[in-house]
DNA sequence: AGCTAATCGAGACGGTACGTCACGTCTTTAG
DNA sequence: CTAAAGACGTGACGTACCGTCTCGATTAGCT
């Protein structure tokens, strides 16, 4: 129950919400994250800081929405991960694209900005994975299987661990830049879970 | 030639600068990183706001310094991972000690803070990767090359790779919030390391 | 040629106009001038804000609106100071009663606020006199005459200087608070303004 | 006990202060007094918002003393009236004086402005009467005084409330603007109230 | 052992951004 | 078609911290 006279969404400007998001979007590229602040998206979005303060509960809830897919728009640039049947081709098509993602600037910035703030703040960290992460990392789980069925991954494998090591390797490199990220890096990556540490 | 009058770090008061750190420690854990400000340590600490500026940067510089063990002091917790011969369970010890840390607020809050604030700012990045981050990855390598030589892990696995996957996963929950970390998730992410995927 | 579409003034509703004014006078008791603002006496009122804008052309209207006798009403509290053939006797009264009147906060506080809100608006300070104080000082002119015809009062006096060695020092003990007002007070200014400073 | 933890005013700026003093004086005149805000101050006296804050209240009372008399400046404009001998000249020199400095902007403005603010905030009215008005009205019970000695004023008179006869006048026209100041109007108030209105 | 220069606690300063409030305008919805 | 409701752009509010800058008052470390 919303008591604190929640504003009526059906009379909410679309033109504004659009300037804002995309003010935000532009304005982070500029400045970095710290460096935003809500007063600038405002001007730029040519908006009052009210208008913003009604609709979103800080500035990465705005980034949030800005970064995200529309609600609506199907699929996160793409709703599953491609099955030649060949499992590590597929997994090093993915991750390299994923790879190339995270070097380029573009999505670089305002990723690490959100990754960042919902590191330390829980609840637009939970927003930010059930919206962005989550169903990307279903697509893994829902590959993972397919190979699983087709007999190239032991059935006793739990797909969710196995994206782990596949992804979380990735975002290590990224989030905390100990090494550059590569097509080869992330090509080790996969050959290594798929085979192993252990001599066979 | 330094020309910004750099302070005479002989007649530094080592009173006010282990104030300074055990404030910050103290107020992160009540108020959390973002509202940790530079006014409140030096209030606690009963310190001028210059004696931070003069030997700090920024607050996360502080922090590091708060949070990272004492220049010397041998080594973080440490300065070897357990060799029992048996690599399977060395590692499972080591990654459930680790998240067991991450899942106390005491080493968690801090240690968000630090990290959030490094994948955003470069050059904290870089400090905290190199004085707390690398040499605790080093022990893994070394661990790692150890078995190798013992023939427990085939001698062509990169073991910087291999220590990506075994705490890729574990910082990726940690991190994300995903899903929670335990001494199962941890055994499961050893165990499937060291297998692979692939049936056998 | 209005081309500011005057609002129709046939349509207007009275239940509304009601409202409003009274809603304006509880609100200047209970905050004060200053914080009196037009969306609480709108949320107050219950009615819209352009309901307000469309009437009025500010906060201080309102009130002057809410404070003034209802326009026709007959005159402000009696349309004739009393004539007893005393005019000492008739001035004391009158001015223990203006006295009295501005010892209750029912009176002072809204009347202080169009007071010192005309002081520093000519248009509504015109408007302030014009529709509450002239018709009062009209009052004094005509009691004055009377008292003048009776030989009362020397025949060069000008009522108009006289009504004001009456009124003025009661106004300005009143709104700059330099001393109380008493009846005392109220009767040495009738005294000593009909008998002047001079020996005689 | 001031447990607000008041500013040291060792160390006030006295640049600061006369800027923003200057500022407060010059935006008056250009704006109004409703226009006039501590922004707009700060900007235009090249200070923080803090700064004024830290030493005034509130507008008013930097208005407040802007306009005053900086506190040791002997008198305010002369401390005393003159004395011929001739009360009613002397009294009609003063007044029409006062008469002058109404009429001229440079004064009207900024004194309306206060002295209105002061009708309606009494802790601002208090510092107003006490620090401008009452050390002037003091002049005129002095100067009484000595006529009453002189044998020119009855000895039973009350210079308190003589004062008032002809101070209020002025002030009732100079604040709700009934009827204009003149020359003429100072003289005729204080040949009434020397003489009183009865035939004699 | 005293001098002297740096550091220290303190906090005022010019700023920037915060998040809130009210303004006066404009649009949408229910009667 | 009016009027309630309230979202909007605007702009000021008063507060919190920023990082810089004086201030004496301790401290050193070097004569």
């Amino acid at each position: 129950m919303a008591n604190k006279t929640a504003p009526d969404a059906s009379r909410r400007s679309e033109r504004s919400r659009r300037a804002i998001l995309d003010a935000a979007l532009e304005l982070v590229g500029e400045l970095g994250y710290p460096k935003l602040t809500i007063e600038a998206i405002a001007a730029r979005a040519g908006v009052g800081k009210q208008t913003i303060y009604r609709w979103w509960p800080s500035k990465a809830a705005v980034l949030l929405d800005a970064f995200a897919p529309d609600e609506d728009a199907e699929a996160v640039g793409g709703h599953e991960l491609p099955d030649t049947g060949d499992l590590e081709a597929d997994l090093k098509l993915v991750l390299r694209a994923t790879v190339d993602e995270m070097n380029s600037p573009k999505y670089d910035l305002p990723a690490r900005a959100l990754t960042a703030e919902g590191v330390v703040d829980p609840e637009l960290g939970a927003a930010f994975v059930s919206r962005l992460l989550e169903p990307q990392l279903q697509l893994y789980v829902t590959r993972l299987r397919a190979a699983q069925e087709a007999g190239q991954v032991a059935p006793d494998i739990d797909p969710r661990i196995a994206l782990e090591l596949l992804v979380g390797p990735i975002a290590h490199r990224w989030l905390l830049r100990t090494l550059p990220l590569s097509h080869e890096h992330a090509d080790a990556v996969v050959e290594m879970t798929l085979r192993g540490l252990t001599p066979r």
